[in-house]
DNA sequence: GCCGTTTTCGGCCCGACTGTTTTCAGTCG
């Protein structure tokens, strides 16, 4: 659906305070309206830099302005540090609203149309008088975009095609969706003749925490078999395009697949080049070109015209002078830079996690017992699981109350002796956290316990203010060993709490609290911005499935996936750690 | 509009695909 309708309420802005997210969405709203304007490519392209940068960064811009370091955000400049300063400081931006006053916004809907780009907006506004995406869609009923200059009968179906693939598009998929449709096509593509190879690429491959499309790669001595048989696949519902290296189909449920083949000795770059991402890709060209290289989907050309092909991405990073670059940190964050410096850090793998320190039973709100969720951890090769139920306050998960906290323990120690030396079962709970920061037991309830996680549960939706002080007051409990999805974000759609993040992180580090990246792929909180923050500034990491089943201690990897585009190591992720180390690291807090 | 281990001014990634074109512009990733 199309983003950007309509009069951005910038007085609401104002009222409640602009932050980052906003602002970035202000400067791809100027990039779009430039771009719709004519402006000069490069002119738009800073703003969605800056955009992009706003995104990136892991503290509130306003404390960025206020201690004069606007400047030090990458591709802020003169001009915009002062549309920036004018927005936090009045709410508006006069540029902006003369440039809302020569393009009319609701253009900026028709720009959400697959193959209608900038260009073609500002013909069918200038042309054809079109100001809406209804009033484009009627003229290409009407057969009246045809003749507009460079348009045709195919042009024009094509923006009817994409008008209404727009209204089938399905929303961003989380990511273990994304990876099961992704495996299963895979696997199709792995069974034709002639593919040698086949893998996940693009945002998939790199383990964004929500999905668009579907990317993926092949190396096949002949393509054309093999793109013949994919557009013919019979979950394929419509065939966006279709070349020799490179189709795309939108299946019946409105995902987009993407596919790209090349010959095997150039499966390398083909890879490394669909993985992205696009920033990653431009700034890895740029460094290509300096050293007098050319660097494409088909390999590298040196000065003369010399083609050297790369079977495997490490040949790619190799030849430009790189150690090998995870695809979970190719997001233009200075991982190309730390590349060069040999500082890029030693990632955290699956199998490196040893413990599960947030999991439900029977007891609350979980489906199985204590003693099958403890076979199901031992199964999977851990060596620790914290039983951490919910507290009495949270009655519709079925919280315990603290009588049947104290009896959950028996049944804890019986599964412990079931277990014998195989797997150490901690006694914890998921403690709620009032809406005014108190704590849902009392003290010397938590002080029995082996690990208290904290956790909001209600009252997500408060200002930002009293929402960071909430959050606070329970990190500086000193019983509290870790917060739990600390911001209670829903994926897709539901936007965790507005908090100070900056003062939260510092909280953390001063009491030694450690913060929960929950792997469920409907929260994957903290966010990898924040999570990457904590992990420079030494605050422990903990991957939890916060299983409410067996089945789903399988979705730490997800976890994994948001530590490694944090850039942590497996030292700084306590889910590593031995039971023993644990233990000695809460107690060594509490003295 | 930003930016500088070849630059403070002149650059700013590269190719596939589509459809409209007789050689290229627009869009996309």
């Amino acid at each position: 659906m199309p983003r950007n309708t309509g009069q951005f309420a910038l007085n609401e802005l104002q009222l409640s305070g602009m932050n980052n997210q906003d602002l970035a969405d202000l400067f791809d709203r100027m990039a779009d309206l430039l771009a719709i304007k004519g402006e000069v490519i490069y002119i738009t392209l800073a703003y969605r830099r800056v955009a992009e940068s706003l995104r990136d960064l892991p503290e509130d811009i306003h404390t960025v302005q206020r201690e004069g370091r606007l400047r030090q955000i990458p591709g802020v400049g003169k001009e915009v540090e002062k549309k920036i300063e004018e927005l936090l400081s009045t709410g508006k931006l006069a540029f902006l609203e003369r440039l809302e006053q020569e393009v009319p916004v609701s253009l900026l809907d028709l720009l959400q149309v697959p193959d209608v780009g900038p260009k073609k907006v500002a013909l069918f506004w200038k042309q054809a008088n079109i100001n809406t995406l209804p009033e484009l869609e009627q003229a290409a009923r009407e057969g009246r975009l045809r003749a507009l200059p460079g348009m045709g009968e195919k042009s024009e179906a094509r923006v009817l095609a994409g008008i209404e693939a727009m209204q089938r598009r399905s929303r961003r998929m989380l990511l273990n969706t994304a990876w099961s449709l992704g495996e299963s096509w895979l696997e199709w593509l792995r069974a034709q003749p002639g593919v040698s190879r086949a893998e996940a690429a693009g945002s998939l491959r790199r383990w964004k925490t929500t999905i668009g499309d579907i990317d993926l790669v092949a190396a096949a001595s002949a393509a054309a078999p093999v793109m013949e048989a994919f557009i013919q696949h019979p979950d394929v519902f419509r065939v966006a395009s279709q070349g020799e290296n490179k189709s795309s189909v939108e299946l019946k449920g409105g995902v987009h697949i993407q596919l790209w083949i090349q010959s095997p000795d150039r499966f390398g770059s083909l890879l490394q080049y669909a993985t992205g991402s696009k920033e990653h890709n431009v700034h890895l060209r740029e460094l290509a070109l300096k050293q007098g290289l050319s660097l494409s989907e088909r390999g590298l050309v040196n000065a003369e015209g010399r083609e050297q092909l790369a079977a495997t991405e490490e040949e790619i990073y190799a030849a430009l002078g790189l150690p090998y670059i995870a695809p979970e940190l190719r997001e233009e964050r200075g991982e190309i830079q730390a590349a060069l410096e040999g500082r890029l850090p030693r990632l955290l793998e699956p199998g490196d996690l040893q413990a599960e320190l947030h999991a439900h039973t029977l007891w609350s709100d979980g489906r199985n017992t204590v003693e099958e969720m403890a076979k199901a951890a031992r199964q999977r090769g851990l060596k620790t699981l914290a039983i951490t139920d919910h507290s009495v306050g949270l009655g519709i998960a079925g919280g315990l109350t603290v009588e049947e906290l104290h009896q959950q323990r028996v049944d804890i120690q019986a599964a412990q002796r079931e277990m014998g030396d195989a797997l150490h079962l901690l006694h914890g709970t998921e403690v709620d956290i009032r809406a005014d920061g108190s704590l849902d037991y009392p003290d010397e309830v938590l002080a029995e316990l082996d690990i208290v996680i904290a956790s909001m549960h209600s009252a997500l939706r408060q200002p930002k203010e009293a929402a960071t002080e909430r959050l606070i007051r329970a990190i500086s409990n000193p019983h509290v060993d870790m917060i739990g999805h600390p911001s209670g974000r829903l994926l897709p759609n539901r936007e965790g709490m507005d908090l100070d993040w900056v003062a939260v992180l510092e909280a953390a580090r001063q009491h030694g609290v450690a913060l929960e990246i929950n792997a469920n792929p409907n929260r994957l909180d903290l966010d990898e911005v924040y999570a990457r923050r904590a992990v420079e500034m030494g605050i422990p990491l903990s991957i939890n499935t916060d299983a409410h089943s067996t089945e789903q201690l399988d979705q730490s990897i997800y976890g994994v996936s948001v530590a490694r585009r944090a850039w942590a190591s497996a030292e700084q992720v306590m889910s590593t750690w031995t039971t023993e180390r644990f233990l000695a690291w809460k107690n060594r807090r509490q003295e």
